[in-house]
DNA sequence: GAGCTGACGCCTG
DNA sequence: CCAGGCGCCAGCT
């Protein structure tokens, strides 16, 4: 069991309509410091449609990287329709933030 | 094995 | 509120 197959499992637990950071990922892969690791691997992604990795936001609720480009907008109304509250242009963690429940 | 890079995060100015 | 800098970790060259 690598961290990568740690951080694609937990990443893969976000319930639909909740969204977690790369530093919260990290945290659950027991490597609190390792947010910039996880971003790696999202890139990689190779498990594409099982890992949603458009529900990972950054530490603001930023969407960066996969939602950085054209098709931000497209992601973005994905996760509003899922259910996630947006703030502007980021994502309301006070209200969106997955609620870790191991 | 060494060095560079990046879908991060937090602190300062 | 915006910009810049430093530390972190794993993957690739």
């Amino acid at each position: 069991m690598t961290f990568r197959d740690l951080v694609y499992q937990q990443t893969r637990r976000i319930p639909k309509g909740k969204v977690a950071t790369y530093g919260q990922i990290a945290r659950l892969a027991k490597k609190p410091k390792a947010a910039r690791a996880v971003g790696v691997f999202m890139r990689a992604n190779p498990f594409a449609p099982e890992v949603p990795c458009h529900r990972v936001v950054a530490a603001d609720g930023s969407l960066n990287g996969y939602f950085g480009l054209q098709k931000l907008p497209k992601k973005k109304e994905m996760l509003l329709k899922e259910g996630v509250i947006f703030k502007g242009e980021k994502v309301d963690l006070s209200k969106s933030l997955w609620q870790e429940t191991h």
